[in-house]
DNA sequence: GCATTCGGAATGAACGGTCATTCATTATCA
DNA sequence: TGATAATGAATGACCGTTCATTCCGAATGC
């Protein structure tokens, strides 16, 4: 089978656009800019991608997938509720610092309506998986019984906060930083 | 003295540039288009204010300073800071079910790049004027004595992501289920 | 090995449309 | 009637997108 996209165009495209979709927002960025940010020609953004529209969804359903995929990787299925909340939470982190913009513009772009119905529903899916998990945990009375999507707003909430701060430049987010806030995320799910 | 704007117009403009800075952000909201929502011609806009800049500034400050004033609004100073806490939070759920759009628009446009220096000046003073009452609460002992910005993530974040999702139709933000996320905030800031 | 051919990849000037902003004109009212 | 408020068509800039053209490496013929 050829290969495709040997020259790695189609990736530098979405990486530019991620860049640019990141600091000015979906219509803030011009097609031509993400061009000249990828270092190509305006026409090869369209030998690419459809239009400015499907550059936008394919770039979330990847950052969505990445995500998490990531968080996800080595998973202790086995390992106690609190292990398990552990893992997920350090994977977090190591997300932020490694992928920030990605992190930023998966979250932010929530609902957007750009945003296709395929799009819609792997946010949805992705969001089901990290249910499952609180269900879980709930089963195995770890963690409050209530409203699965209070305990998922309980850990992503101050998580992004401090995420949107740190990249704003009001703080580090520093492991000790992100041990304390895993502290108080803790108690506010545990059963 | 005269009255100005005796028509409200510029309150006009500014309640629809919010519908619209709040449906589809700020590059993707036209003048014309808040003039239209406004029921005023384009140019009235221009006698308001100096530019679309001028004017997402201008209602930038707006947001912020309506809400922290509602937040503070009849706060117990007296009180002890669980029911300063209480005091704050349903606060916090009053005014996101009264102003919906405009908590979105204060939040959201955190740090936008077309923030001048006033509102990133008034952004940060009003944060500053809640981490003290959060400072407070920790010289009581009453909240967990780490950096305050956690304990200030620990309550917004999940806040947040609870309005945003009940905005986007995947959940109802009601009395029992905010009552329920402000017992875990409390336990995850709790000293 | 070298010249030639070939076809998809890449390009960026050009296009129709829309933007933020202006300003000559009209409406309003003290 | 004069001063001010309001208007919306006009303007120049820039948008997303197209497409005639160029580029480039592999295939072919000699």
């Amino acid at each position: 089978m050829r290969e495709v996209d040997p020259d790695g165009k189609r990736r530098a495209i979405l990486d530019a656009a991620l860049t640019l979709f990141d600091r000015r927002g979906f219509y803030g960025t011009t097609v031509p800019a993400i061009a000249a940010e990828a270092r190509v020609g305006a026409g090869t953004v369209y030998r690419n991608f459809a239009s400015k529209e499907e550059l936008v969804n394919v770039l979330y359903r990847e950052a969505k997938a990445r995500l998490a995929g990531f968080l996800l990787e080595g998973f202790p299925s086995g390992a106690s509720t609190r292990q398990q909340f552990a893992h997920l939470w350090s994977r977090m982190g190591a997300y932020a610092r490694e992928h920030g913009a990605s992190l930023a513009f998966a979250e932010v772009h929530y609902h957007a309506e750009y945003l296709d119905e395929e799009s819609v529903e792997t946010s949805r899916a992705v969001h089901e998986r990290f249910l499952e998990v609180v269900r879980e945990g709930q089963a195995r009375r770890a963690l409050k019984p209530i409203d699965p999507e209070v305990i998922m707003a309980a850990i992503e909430g101050p998580f992004f906060v401090l995420v949107r701060r740190a990249r704003g430049g009001a703080l580090e987010l520093s492991e000790e930083l992100l041990q304390r806030a895993e502290q108080c995320v803790w108690e506010a799910i545990r059963a």
